[in-house]
RNA sequence: GCUGGGGUGGCCGAACGGUUCAGGCGACAGCCUGCAGAGCUGUUACAUAUGGGUUCAAUUCCCAUCCCCAGCUCCA
């Protein structure tokens, strides 16, 4: 037991500062994370966020708290329409595509699903309310190209989120597209008047025919599932501006109250040492990972072992170092089914004690897993001194295996290792066979035996306990 | 150009200014094993980009330089 209640501490975009986190209503979360754009598959940075959102969530769950976690689909904007449009089919039958896409990849990566994935298409009519009650509250008025827009210069606390001051904006491409059309040159669309462009995309609605922004959909959906003021809402650095700016622009100004207590934003993810770009050769989706035959979850482990703040450089040297970190945690799962079982005289018990505390000190302090994980590992390899000793109890090693568990519900990467699998019949009279072989101290055969097992998928060991197989994935 | 975040061993990555700079992976050696696997132990001789400065003490603070990344362009 711990002698302090642990509480869990942030770093709030909002402040730059780590913050002790207390929820608005006590042990429970309202958590929105903005979630993909469904124009292509996803890559592996899009998932370094989805993974990060994920552990945070997962080490709310695991202090107790309850957690509603909300995130978003963008299924209509300027690249879903365009890509519709180019393979010349409906925007909706496009955007499923990719939606599907990105579920079956987020299911591989173990990634726990939101409560809600709303739709930014299925939810129009609340976008425009809310863009019709900013207008109503003086925050936005229509352009001359029929589009409405949000004046940024009406709210007073622009860029408090992002710290950018609104006259040292650099004028870009932007300023000369929309000049005459906005009164600013930063002001954004809350409502994009039809273009010829957009095709059949439209709806008819008070504000005309066009299509929502991309800024209210998430004003509106997390307003929708989680009320005017939420505890916490993530994304990638690069939605802290404009897109996270202008949220809090939007919602603060349509209800007066403050929109999020907590940001948290991921830094994004290098590969070989450079910015993941198409051109440098370095962009990888998830698919492309599969199909070279990389373990998703050896991926997971891999983009959730540092530090969500840090830029993390992905290597497919460290790709192979995750797997056989994961595979060291199953093996260690593994072998506390053959705990021999004498007891340890308390020493396993202090072992507990210490990792949950450790493991635990980390994680609350702005979810440090690279600590955490380095306390598991300490324990992992102190458990097994003890059990190479011969000292661990049934009881104990089921005590250490119910803790990997709970910890595996916030890691997610070890999985049942308990033998579930089937054997297959084939392999069962071989591995007989071996040990009739070994008992003779007929090592050939019995090494035959194991190659043949091998070439099976079967991995067999030979342990104080007898022996033992698991099966390994074939390539 | 302006603003911000970084550069730690072969690789990936931690570290309230202070005992020998976590942990994982890899390599090598030893123990164990019939052999292997798993596991354990040790090693991987000066790993903190570079040059200064502050300090009794700097990976940590300050300055300069080089390099990488990001925001200022609806890209996590």
């Amino acid at each position: 037991m711990t002698t302090a209640t642990p509480s869990i501490s942030f770093f709030n975009t909002l402040t730059r500062r780590k913050e002790k986190f207390t929820p608005i209503e006590k042990g429970k979360v309202q958590m929105y994370t903005c979630g993909p754009t469904v124009y292509d598959y996803a890559h592996i940075g899009n998932f370094r966020a989805f993974l990060f959102e994920d552990l945070l969530k997962r080490w709310l769950e695991y202090r107790g708290y309850t957690v509603t976690h909300v995130m978003n689909l963008t299924d209509v904007d300027d690249k879903t329409i365009r890509g519709s449009q180019k393979q010349q089919i409906p925007l909706q039958q496009y955007t499923e595509h990719y939606a599907k896409a990105f579920f079956e990849d987020s299911k591989a990566l173990n990634i726990k699903p939101a409560n809600h994935y709303p739709k930014a298409t299925s939810h129009i009519p609340e976008m425009v309310a809310l863009i019709k009650k900013l207008i109503k509250n003086g925050y936005a008025y229509k352009g001359q190209d029929g589009s409405i827009y949000y004046a940024i210069s009406k709210f007073k606390n622009y860029g408090k989120l992002s710290h950018i001051k609104v006259a040292e904006l650099k004028a870009g491409a932007r300023v000369k597209t929309d000049e005459y059309t906005k009164e600013e040159a930063q002001d954004f669309a809350l409502w994009k008047a039809w273009t010829p462009e957009d095709g059949d995309v439209f709806w008819e609605t008070e504000l005309g025919k066009g299509r929502p922004g991309w800024h209210i959909e998430c004003t509106a959906m997390s307003m929708k599932y989680l009320g005017e003021t939420f505890d916490i809402h993530c994304g990638g650095i690069d939605n802290m501006f404009p897109h996270h700016e202008n949220e809090i622009a939007q919602s603060e100004a349509a209800t007066g109250r403050k929109f999020v207590n907590y940001w948290l934003h991921n830094e994004h993810l290098l590969v070989e040492g450079r910015k993941m770009a198409k051109k440098l050769g370095n962009f990888y989706t998830l698919r492309d990972l599969l199909g070279k035959g990389y373990d998703p979850i050896a991926i997971r482990y891999l983009l959730l072992s540092s530090h969500y703040r840090a830029q993390f450089n992905f290597t497919f040297e460290a790709l192979d170092a995750a797997g056989a970190a994961v595979e060291r945690l199953r093996n260690f799962v593994r072998r506390l089914q053959d705990a021999p079982g004498k007891g340890s005289g308390g020493k396993v018990a202090e072992l507990l004690r210490g990792v949950q505390l450790g493991f635990g000190e980390a994680a609350d302090d702005d979810l440090n897993v690279s600590v955490a994980l380095a306390v598991l590992f300490d324990f992992v390899r102190e458990v097994n001194v003890l059990l190479d000793a011969g000292v661990v109890s049934r009881s104990e090693a089921d005590e250490v295996g119910a803790l990997m568990n709970r910890f595996d519900g916030v890691l997610g990467v070890v999985g049942k290792v308990e033998e579930t699998e089937t054997l297959p019949k084939e392999a069962e009279e071989l591995i007989e066979k071996r040990e009739a072989a070994r008992k003779a101290k007929d090592w050939a055969t019995a090494d035959a035996l194991r190659v043949r097992l091998s070439e099976l998928g079967v991995v067999v060991e030979d342990t104080a306990q007898g022996v033992r197989w698991r099966l390994v994935k074939q390539d």
